[in-house]
DNA sequence: AATTTTCATAACATCAAGTTATATTAAATA
DNA sequence: TATTTAATATAACTTGATGTTATGAAAATT
């Protein structure tokens, strides 16, 4: 024997509603369409679900029981719509995000937590990796978005690009490193410090030594290099040390009191940190959902990072 | 949103058998009505429940949440087609019996006993009266099943009659009594001994008149009337009183030791223990199952009186 | 590259289930 | 007890979902 599910969910709703007219209005049908259906579900058990001419319904014994399991799956059905509705708002489901190890750190860390904050039903998969790398995946299909420091005219076509800031390096260093705490400094001052590089492989790396050729400096000590930003950071505390670094990470790292920029005005290749992404490939809601956040959450930060700005002067 | 319960099971299955085919003979379903049934669930839900162009089917994220349901609703409808069938074999339901008190406590009990053991599901509410009282109870429908002595004629119209036991006065006394000692005693002698009554208003009482005068004895001196069974029995086993008890009765009390019956015939109206019910509704499935239990319960003990019966020698 | 397996589509048939209109009937009321 | 009222059952019809078989298309596999 098999009953509709159909038909048990519409059983639970005339018994929870207490008539049949109420419960076929409960499940948005006509009378005599739910009566129909008691009908033949009492002809295929071969026993009555109501007792026979009673005015207000009285079900039998078993009908209740079966009733039961009606309910059981009105509610599996209703947590089926919820997840549906979660999953296409993008409430719920996995985000897989990859982008360069110190925008990561820096940047992106804070606001993922606030993210998650908002949406803890979403799933977020993060990974590191530099511009050819991130494509690859996501061409692989193995990560969603990838956020990185992108030459918009280097941007592959089957790839969307939203920049979210105006790439800029500086100079960073200690709050209580000597340079810092001088109102002024000439820019031979800077190469008597020794410097942090950041891994060889990256972009990061190159512009360091670009930026020091335009400010003069072309042979300089490195003190270190290959850390991720927390071992920068905390050897730059710990030491005379200086390294370059996207403002924005040297911006958010403001509160923790760890570093600072030096006043300079570096040249580097003109790149904007943004999102990539496959453009022909439909981007799951969650994806969509965190990306929208990370746009509004940088356009945030892009704001207060202007007002600063305008109270700065930059040395070139 | 609403979803069918139909295609989130069909999704369920799909997912347990691992393919669409193979799902769709889990359900009894043809491979493309499968196919199609999941078609028309993405276009509904605004995305896709397998990943596109990917062979041994894979699914989403959210195709698994929704199949989980699916499962919920299998089950729910696989429970519900159970306790339908639990309940159409009369293996679940309930049954409200009522009989005379002794017959009740004497005979029934122990056989009430073993049918809960057999099928635990079955709710039996017991209660106790007499003919008109339980003629009355069947008609107002506030019992299925009705268990005493009746004489056949005296069965109404709308009611049908099954006789279990021919019916069949002794008496009974203490296996310690004086009486019961002897090999042989004479009529008078039973004069001597003081006499326990059942209820003034039961038909037994009226027997222990009537068969009391054909044996000769008119004037008798009642020490006790109007207790259950379990006090007679207890009275007696305490002291030289004689009663009146259905044969029946004081055979299914043999193991206790704590009764016999004397070798005395007694003259009664012509009376069958039997059940009653109303011939004009149908009998649930638990009610049927319960009669059937008792007809051959009773068959055994009609055996078992028979033989013992032929081995006891009766002087009226 | 050929083959196999698996899923999607087309075209059609059928039946379950929806509808409105109306008949019945149990309960309430006069 | 007759009448009224409210609730359920039935009738007649329409529609749409779902089933079918036959067949096409596309991954995976060999």
């Amino acid at each position: 024997m098999k009953i509709d599910p159909n038909h048990l969910h519409i059983l639970s709703a005339i018994i929870d509603a207490g008539g049949l007219s109420e419960g076929a209005h409960a499940v948005n049908k006509s009378q005599p369409s739910v009566s129909r259906t008691i009908a033949t579900l009492e002809a295929r058990l071969g026993f009555r679900l109501f007792e026979k001419g009673k005015r207000p319904l009285r079900p039998t014994e078993p009908c209740l029981l079966l009733a039961e399991q009606g309910r059981a799956i009105a509610q599996a059905s209703e947590r089926a719509a919820q997840a549906a509705i979660q999953y296409s708002g993008g409430k719920s489901g996995t985000a897989r995000i990859a982008g360069t190890p110190i925008f990561m750190d820096g940047v992106i860390a804070n606001m993922l937590a606030s993210f998650q904050g908002a949406f803890p039903q979403v799933t977020i998969h993060q990974s590191y990796g530099y511009l050819d790398d991130l494509s690859a995946q996501l061409d692989a299909g193995s990560i969603d978005l990838a956020i990185c420091p992108v030459r918009p005219d280097a941007v592959q076509d089957n790839m969307a690009f939203k920049p979210l800031l105006r790439g800029r390096n500086v100079i960073a260093c200690a709050p209580t490193h000597p340079l810092a705490r001088r109102s002024a400094f000439k820019l031979e001052d800077i190469a008597a410090y020794p410097w942090i590089a950041p891994p060889a492989g990256s972009p990061l790396y190159a512009d360091l030594r670009g930026a020091l050729a335009t400010i003069g400096i072309s042979d300089f000590r490195v003190s270190f290099t290959g850390g991720s930003l927390a071992s920068i950071l905390s050897i730059m505390a710990g030491s005379d040390s200086l390294t370059v670094l996207p403002y924005s990470v040297v911006f958010m790292q403001n509160h923790t009191k760890l570093v600072t920029a030096l006043p300079v005005k570096l040249e580097h290749p003109e790149r904007a940190l943004g999102l990539v992404w496959r453009a022909d490939r439909p981007m799951r809601p969650a994806v969509k959902r965190f990306r929208r956040y990370l746009e509004a959450e940088f356009q945030g930060l892009a704001n207060r990072i202007e007002q600063k700005g305008r109270r700065a002067v930059w040395r070139s």
